[in-house]
DNA sequence: TCGTCCTCCTGAACACCGTTCAGGTCGGTC
DNA sequence: GACCGACCTGAACGGTGTTCAGGAGGACGA
């Protein structure tokens, strides 16, 4: 009985859950299936690689129906969906963050936001900036917090993690996309 | 004649923008400084600390005049000096971005960027998550900058850097400060 | 039915990694 | 002159991702 990629993707995500992003090892992943580390490779052509698919899952896992119709909440829909998809899994913040950086995957949040902007009435130019200004915003902030939180539930006292900074440092993003938006127009070629 | 904490982490600095992040290892370290790796632990309690005193470093060597008076000139002086030091080095904004992160140093543009807002008449309470959501835009916009930037010298086709991205997001984030600025303020005490 | 091919896998190895530890050398100090 | 602490060596521990020759076994065409 062989497996598919998809137990390898499925277990990973139970490994990264259940022990962290630094203890979802190739050998550790192969034991958890009954295999030798190298028979993954008959699956998978690298770690990264399947990382990357791993952090799909955790996007695909987290998809929420969309409700919102005005730009600027669907903006925040894709924002929290995000944030939420990511705090659900331990490391998935980080998971995530470092797949997009190296562009292995997860490309579908900023393709969303990118969707969402088109309508919002910006100089055509600004919408790939904005979507990856609302992206690493939402990157950066759940990173934070999901560290300070991962921290803080192994025994420290918690400083911050406020649950409302969230949506106020979103506010603040979505405000400016806002004034981008009204302002008088520049002609679209500069 | 022996080392200084000093001499590892100006090596290791050499290391870095000549070599790259992962190539900063405890055995090239001390190699280059003519040691064994394991006497580069009289020095330094771990290559994590170590690796925090030379993004300090990193941000020291980027360090400029400040001369903006105005809150939101002082932001966007801060934002560019930081991207602009965390550039200078190869990997650079990886090394900061997980250096902060993890909490280990670097925590220098946080304090100032807060400072800077604190007198942007920002409500008390959303001062520092306004600091952090400058810093995050920062740090991720950098990141992915420098990993675009260092990929299309390695030989592919540069799709999208267009170098005024930069203004052009974090003018939307100090749009958005500037809106929760001069709103009607509520009172501090929520 | 036989031989071949292909998929899936093993076991060993390669070239590393961060870190620890017993021990050794050497300069300076009581 | 004995001691002590800073500094360093060399070996080892327990990992890491990845490669590679080869084996088992089912499918499939001749």
């Amino acid at each position: 009985m062989s497996r598919t990629r998809e137990d390898l993707v499925r277990v990973a995500l139970r490994l990264l859950d259940a022990h962290g992003l630094a203890d979802v090892t190739m050998r550790r992943l192969a034991a958890e299936l009954g295999l030798q580390a190298s028979a993954l490779y008959h699956h998978v052509p690298s770690k990264q690689v399947l990382l990357g698919q791993v952090a799909d899952e955790v996007l695909r896992l987290g998809a929420r129906p969309r409700r919102a119709t005005a730009w600027d909440d669907r903006v925040a829909e894709i924002a929290h969906e995000l944030r939420d998809a990511m705090l659900a899994y331990r490391d998935g913040a980080e998971l995530v963050s470092t797949v997009i950086a190296f562009g292995l995957g997860a490309s579908q949040p900023l393709e969303d936001l990118t969707a969402a902007l088109a309508g919002a009435g910006l100089p055509a130019d600004l919408v790939p900036t904005a979507a990856r200004t609302v992206l690493h915003f939402v990157l950066g902030h759940t990173l934070e917090e999901q560290t300070h939180l991962q921290a803080g539930s192994a025994g420290a006292i918690e400083d911050d993690p406020r649950p409302s900074d969230f949506a106020a440092g979103l506010g603040i993003v979505v405000d400016g996309l806002r004034v981008a938006a009204t302002r008088p127009g520049l002609p679209l070629t500069r």
